[in-house]
DNA sequence: CATGCTTTTATGTGTATACATAATATCATG
DNA sequence: CATGATATTATGTATACACATAAAAGCATG
């Protein structure tokens, strides 16, 4: 069953895919081990083990040690969302990006944020909150809170150029992080702020990061309603 | 400036990871060429090409041709979802997992749905609205359209033992899809089976999945409110 | 028959080498 | 000086080879 020279792992990766998507080898089959790909398509076996790893990696394939490589079940769809910084979101749908600071104040933070930043509940935290704007429209409320014990370069900061947003991905690194995403009712500053009514739907996430064993900040971003966030899987 | 011999991509990478996290190598620098680097950490090149051609995937670098390796200067963060099958997803929380059927007809679809799947607007489609429990309690309302038209099978399938949602990853393939992610408001229909008040902020994701050129399914899953979806950045 | 040791096997990874390719830098030429 | 040809360079990838490692299968022993 040889088929033709497919010298790049891209070529081999497509076959493969076409196979799988042919149903020739069907959820949860066991395909053949890299060697005896190695030889059907004419390549060595490094090519295919990159190309078996990339979809490994997709969530297409499972891959075992000894075990060889199946067809995986039931692929588990991975969304991959970028969350980039919000100036250059609003930019790429080709908008005018207009920034306003809301609030900025050192102060102790309720408890729920503290111990999500993992710090004493008397330390003051910078608290800053601001509107993202997107062609003078309300586009996202960024609520954010600085652990300043751990990064005090933020207390001389004013965010009314800068966002605390780009501010941070510029200055202060992050090894690690928490996301999560929410539908919430606007609360009534909130809502004003995005300029909707009360309770509307929106889109919220959260973030929580770390740099190493030092919390950085916790923030939520709140999208006006009707945003959408979108990806190809 | 000699680094002890470093025999493995990953601790190439966790190496590189640190200076730029140190600020060794701040955002937008260049960093020294794949063969320096072997050099320096006495390894292959393809070691080193392996470790940061991950970290390029994960947004940390970025990577072209001639002009070099840089680090990523405002670091997009990639937040990758899992788009389980639901009954995974209750499972893995270790909640036990029900489903009801709610509705099961073939009809013409409204409109925007016929046109997103591609179909005429007289072609009659499969509708399925099922409810996903967890410990039985709402937990999703799955809300679906199937392309009966190039999914024949799926007229045979009454979905009252298994859902949509498994048959289809089970049975019909696809190549591609679009998914989105809504704050949106519950509809009174919708409040009733999720269990809560008319307008209620609920997490709505919508996929619309292909394969090849022919559309497989439309489908909008809303999650009962104070669900979030989490992931590691 | 259960339990733990040993063998086998498929994937995982490192190395040296070679060539491909994109993109920049340089140079020649009008 | 502008423009296009050419050289240079860093990443991208294919190959053959070797050895590492996880896990299944087989085997021996109590």
């Amino acid at each position: 069953m040889n088929v033709q020279a497919a010298q790049t792992w891209q070529s081999v990766q497509e076959e493969v895919l076409r196979r799988i998507h042919a149903r020739e080898w069907k959820p949860g089959d066991l395909i053949p081990n890299e060697a005896e790909l190695a030889k059907d398509f004419g390549c060595a076996r490094s090519t295919v083990n990159r190309a078996l790893r990339s979809l490994a990696e997709r969530g297409l394939l499972e891959r075992r040690r000894r075990a060889g490589t199946r067809v995986a079940a039931q692929p588990v769809a991975k969304a991959t969302l970028n969350i980039a910084v919000i100036r250059h979101e609003v930019e790429d749908r080709g908008a005018r990006y207009g920034y306003q600071l809301a609030l900025r104040e050192a102060r102790v933070a309720p408890t729920h944020i503290s111990a999500a930043l993992g710090v004493g509940v008397q330390d003051r935290l910078l608290h800053v909150m601001a509107l993202h704007l997107s062609d003078d429209a309300p586009y996202a409320l960024e609520d954010r809170w600085i652990n300043s014990v751990h990064v005090p370069d933020a207390l001389e900061q004013d965010f009314r150029s800068i966002s605390a947003n780009e501010w941070l991905l510029q200055s202060v690194p992050y090894t690690r992080g928490e996301i999560s995403f929410a539908a919430i009712p606007a609360s009534a500053e909130n809502a004003k702020h995005l300029n909707c009514p009360e309770n509307s739907a929106v889109l919220a996430i959260n973030r929580l990061t770390w740099d190493h064993d030092h919390s950085v900040t916790a923030v939520q971003v709140l999208f006006a309603p009707g945003h959408q966030m979108r990806t190809q899987i």
